[in-house]
DNA sequence: ATAAGTTATAGTCATATTGACTATATGTTT
DNA sequence: AAACATATAGTCAATATGACTATAACTTAT
């Protein structure tokens, strides 16, 4: 992959990434260079001529986090008339989630550094990157009752108190854990891993999976996760 | 309003305009001129680089149908790279509901007629307006549920069985009537107008309005429209 | 004037779901 | 063995749901 020539002006993407380790997390990265040097923002490029909006967000987010192969999902175009400071830039944004300790992120292409930040310790972000952000987020928190995203964010296997602790950073709620797990096992989406988690210094909790099978045949029927 | 002249090249603006009369309805405009000439599509245009791209959604859908001052929402970019036959253009979709009745539609700029079709009847289209429709269908059947935006497609002074019949019309569902009832009452949203319909050969029904102030007051807590 | 048709609106009831709990089980650490 | 930490099971009153039945209030046809 090399940096693209045939440039389309005018549009530029921008990506939100989620990650979850204890927390919610957003993955930004350091501008090497141009007006915003040495400021974190989220990771952004330009499109080609020859690339849809999608395969510009999956290659500028490979190039500049090593991020790839992940769920990847436009959130909408931000185009305020003075939102780029040096001349008319219409931003097309994503929002992905990735499983953070699945990838290597490795800075590259425009950027000299990648990192995750909590989503109450955000940098002071340039252009209208922290609106874009709010907007993802408010998306991530409807998105995430209507479907089992989640599990995206989360390992293979996990505990329900896992689960939970995702969803209650997500939404900033405080759920009940035996009406979490009834409620979450009464969909039928996890699946028993017939396994524990170990290492823990207490009774060690069932590992489940999420069983992209039985959520597509729940699926036709309606089914709303209500938390 | 003057057709403008310093347009963005390759962004452009399309909406999908709903409608309730009866059944679900959407606003296609008849191009006057152009590769489209004489076919029916979402009413477009192109954006200048002075406004915004919500400024330009609003002035592109005033000066193709007549209709002002509405809900209009973004959906999202709309990019694969031959999307468009002549050259590489990116649009931007928007979604709009208005009162079929309260406005006039009045075909202008580039369009030389416009008109609602139902949407179980929706011309052959170009481009990639049919993905466009579809989307904003999706959207707005998972909005309804979540927002109480269905308001905007009836008269200020409704029936319950006005409001239950544009829910069917949208989800594509039938609903029974007594429960429904209960549950649109139960939500404290409407106010009772005190007066009732006329001109029907039947037992006259109660009119209701929308609340925005309830509304609002309801919002700070959590509540859903499920159906 | 009465009957028939049509929609409005009220009410019933068994079942399922929720939220707020309590209780017990199964581990680890001191 | 006691103290602890989390997992997991279960209780229960209150509420919501879905599938109905029943009655009311009009209009129009006979």
């Amino acid at each position: 992959m090399s940096i693209p020539q045939n440039i389309m002006e005018d549009l530029s993407i921008d990506c939100v990434i989620f990650g979850f380790t204890d927390e919610l997390k957003v993955l930004l990265v350091e501008h090497a260079e141009g007006i915003s040097k040495g400021r974190w923002a989220l990771p952004g490029g330009w499109i080609t001529y020859d690339e849809s909006l999608d395969e510009a967000a999956y290659r500028i987010l490979y190039l500049l986090t090593g991020v790839e192969n992940n769920f990847l999902e436009q959130l909408q175009a931000f185009g305020a008339v003075n939102r780029f400071p040096t001349k008319r830039v219409v931003t097309v944004a994503y929002y992905s989630m990735i499983r953070a300790g699945d990838v290597d992120i490795v800075a590259g292409y425009t950027a000299s550094d990648a990192n995750w930040f909590s989503i109450r310790e955000i940098p002071e972000l340039p252009y209208d990157h922290q609106k874009i952000l709010d907007y993802a987020l408010t998306q991530l928190r409807g998105k995430v009752k209507q479907e089992p995203i989640g599990f995206n964010l989360l390992p293979e296997k996990f505990t329900l108190l896992q689960l939970q602790n995702l969803y209650e950073s997500i939404l900033q709620i405080k759920l009940d854990k035996p009406n979490f797990r009834r409620k979450i096992l009464g969909m039928k989406l996890l699946v028993d891993c017939e396994e524990k988690q170990d290492g823990v210094s207490h009774r060690a909790a069932k590992l489940y999976r999420f069983d992209e099978e039985v959520y597509q045949s729940l699926k036709e029927h309606k089914f709303v996760l209500d938390l």
